[in-house]
DNA sequence: GGGCTGACTAAAA
DNA sequence: TTTTTAGCCAGCC
């Protein structure tokens, strides 16, 4: 069955989208979450895909260190910032502030 | 089928 | 300490 790359997507959207306001995750934790603890890169893939999917706040996934990395597939390369700011995440050059304070771990969170 | 790229991460040098 | 390498896997040429 190749329903489990497709439900990798789609799980990628159900996490995201379960980030609360003013939290924000990293590619790792959802991979991790997700069951491939390897597979970061696919998660940002499958961001990429949801990009149309306006229900998604893809703003709020970063990387390991807080970095928009992302910030560059967005409408504008502020938009992911001030986004995250708007909401209440302090960022400071494309970084956030206090992510570990900010950070939610679905494997954590959901359990 | 083979090779390259990419919103990543961890380990090795 | 910083820089580089390797692993990961889907999509494109």
């Amino acid at each position: 069955m190749s329903d489990s790359k497709k439900n990798f997507f789609e799980d990628v959207y159900e996490v995201v989208k379960l980030i609360p306001e003013g939290r924000v995750t990293s590619y790792g934790a959802i991979a991790s979450y997700l069951g491939s603890k390897g597979s970061a890169r696919m998660v940002g893939w499958a961001l990429i895909a949801s990009q149309p999917f306006t229900n998604i706040p893809a703003h709020r996934v970063v990387n390991r260190v807080g970095m928009l990395t992302g910030k560059q597939h967005f409408e504008a390369s502020n938009a992911m910032q001030e986004r995250l700011k708007q909401e209440g995440v302090k960022v400071e050059n494309d970084q956030v502030v206090d992510f570990d304070k900010q950070f939610w771990d679905p494997a954590k969170e959901l359990m």
